[in-house]
DNA sequence: TATTGTTATACTCTATAACTATA
DNA sequence: TATAGTTATAGAGTATAACAATA
């Protein structure tokens, strides 16, 4: 056993270029797609938990659900609780836009992987618990920035 | 085997935020960093090399080597042979900075991979072979968006 | 004419600071 | 006063279109 740490933070930053690559660009951001994925996760949620959620501030989050409603993927509504409160949902339209990056990620992949001999599949299948080993470290989730 | 497409795909999109993750933001975009890497691995390259490279078009790469430069990370220089030509070189704060940031994702992987127990620790590194073979996994370099 | 790079302009996405409305 | 969110402003980073200089 190696232990090669060098070598395996090499290997994971070149995977995650493969990885990126898998959907084309669309003009969706990393925070819009991400922001998209929590509300179909966890429901409706307040704009300000949101922005913690994504690591953004609160201006930042208020201007991308602005975009994300003009466009149709998320729309705002009021909270009977508390006045002050804007609670951001998912519509339909952004549940199919995730759908679409799903099946194109996965076809994408699927295809990539297949060109690889049965051997080295099956090499990568048997690898898929250690990858959720590594996708599970959890950092103390640095979103010290929010003010 | 399982062979199951979707749960790989999910897993590896999750590893991707991890490892996102692994290096605080510095205000360096993902393209500044590739950049410079890519002037690091082969040396000095023409600016619209770097361009096609990075998958960004001209003026981007044009407004891109402007700030790295203005930030002392790289430097142009022009070519003996053809005066249109703008060669873009790293410099030592530029390599300074990738060793840097290097130094800072090994350390917080390393930090991160020490809280498993010994067994998964090995069942991680055995899997460093199938990383690499996904991370090879070359896409047809969809760079068709520079006209 | 074709190639290399820059400039002009516009939009996304981010930040900080100042503000409004509600609690 | 404190909290939830918006508005104002500025800068990075991207695109397309138009341009200058060189081949």
């Amino acid at each position: 056993m190696d232990h090669d740490i060098d070598a395996l933070a090499a290997s994971l930053e070149q995977l995650t270029v493969m990885v990126r690559r898998l959907v084309p660009p669309d003009g969706m951001s990393l925070t819009a797609v991400s922001t998209l994925r929590a509300l179909q996760d966890s429901g409706p949620r307040r704009l300000s938990e949101l922005a913690v959620v994504q690591g953004v501030t609160q201006p930042a989050m208020t201007q991308l659900v602005t975009r994300l409603e003009r466009d149709g993927y998320a729309s705002r509504g009021g909270s009977p609780d508390d006045a002050r409160v804007v609670l951001v949902s998912l519509t339909d339209a952004g549940a199919d836009l995730l759908r679409r990056r799903r099946a194109t990620r996965v076809r994408v992949l699927r295809e990539l992987i297949d060109t690889l001999p049965d051997a080295d599949q099956d090499l990568v299948y048997a690898a898929v618990p250690a990858i959720n080993l590594l996708a599970g470290l959890s950092q103390p989730d640095d979103r010290s920035r929010i003010r």
